[in-house]
DNA sequence: AATTGTAAGTTAACAGCGTTTACATCTGGC
DNA sequence: GCCAGATGTAAACGCTGTTAACTTACAATT
């Protein structure tokens, strides 16, 4: 009675909903993202999501876990490349985390957004501490230095240094009219500013 | 037939939906703001709110702008403090710009979430660049700046760490389980470490 | 090979959301 | 005193997240 396309049971229906955010965010950015929308998008029933996410809440957690790690993923290539090179590794990892924010905004948001998602999910919690682990590359852990998300001051400042840039450029009004190109060269001259606060 | 309490008129509607997107903003977190909700504790119908604001994102806007002034204004006071007792004015800013932050979280989410407001809203704009002028008032304008909002490197970095810290402290990961004091403190000695960038 | 328990999907319904349309009421200027 | 316009209301629309009851398919046990 019903034009059953596909087979009952999708079978990989988690990841294909991952997807359907990932492609919908991309697209039409974080906020347009809705569990009906992503049911639709894969050709399966909206109550079907609550089999594998408890809310959408939970889903965006995931989302915005594999984000985290994508981003973490983009770093490490980047501080590996830079120290085959001989160059800063701290400046390299800095210029893919903003390359990153500005390649997809929306994922660069659905990170951070803490009213979206679970922020104390153990997962979560763990990609935050992978990304924050290659910003801190670049300095000399002291001893007392064990929970990796303890910061010293100049850690803290080169991740916020960073990272308001890369909030200032995705959802502030700094250099609106630049393209990304425009926008990573500004990052560069910001970040090289930076350099002589760690060089004492 | 009705229970008439007020009179048919409000008279300040539109202020007083902001200060109803102001309560629940600040108590339930900028999420939970409804048009519905905002009429309903004011007392009128849902419909009433589309006779001052064209749609909800327009009363976001308005209210985002009246955050940035607001905290525009305490940056402000801090200056003026600053300046009277003769210690640095771009620190004490800064400073006013990550208490403003932990102390009004969700005003502070509100005033960057693009995809909730017109971030293209001349009132808007031109809160930002009063915000932008408090923190480029530390640094010597050189002749080619007229446009407010185009900056040096130094001021944006300037400007990039303090909001990134304000960014990882109200949405991010870090100092989760310390108080706003403690969070006060780490920043202060953050900022502090910024100062061997602009001694040059 | 048939049975049966469970995982994974569907359908229908719920309340709440933003928004629009048509209507009601008040207010200020002639 | 009346009329126009501004301001508020009621009812409806389609959309949202979420739940409950039901159906289907698979996989392990006999």
């Amino acid at each position: 009675m019903k034009k059953r396309n596909g087979p009952y049971h999708h079978g990989h229906l988690a990841e294909s909903l991952l997807d359907a955010v990932d492609e919908i965010a991309s697209q039409f950015g974080i906020e347009a993202v809705t569990l009906r929308g992503c049911a639709k998008r894969i050709g399966v029933s909206p109550a079907s999501a609550f089999r594998h996410y408890t809310d959408k809440r939970a889903l965006l957690t995931v989302f915005a876990t594999r984000a985290l790690n994508q981003l973490a993923d983009a770093m490490e290539v980047a501080m590996l490349q830079a120290q085959e090179k001989g160059d800063d590794a701290l400046h390299a990892v800095c210029m893919a985390y903003v390359r990153f924010a500005l390649t997809k905004p929306a994922f660069f948001r659905a990170m951070w957004r803490e009213e979206m998602i679970y922020s104390r999910d153990a997962d979560y919690l763990a990609a935050t501490e992978r990304l924050a682990s290659y910003l801190q590359e670049g300095f000399v852990r002291t001893i007392a230095d064990e929970d990796p998300c303890d910061f010293s001051p100049h850690e803290l400042l080169a991740w916020s240094a960073v990272h308001g840039l890369a909030c200032l450029f995705v959802d502030g009004p700094v250099a609106k009219e630049s393209d990304r190109e425009e926008k990573l060269q500004l990052a560069d001259e910001v970040l090289t500013q930076l350099l002589p606060a760690f060089s004492q």
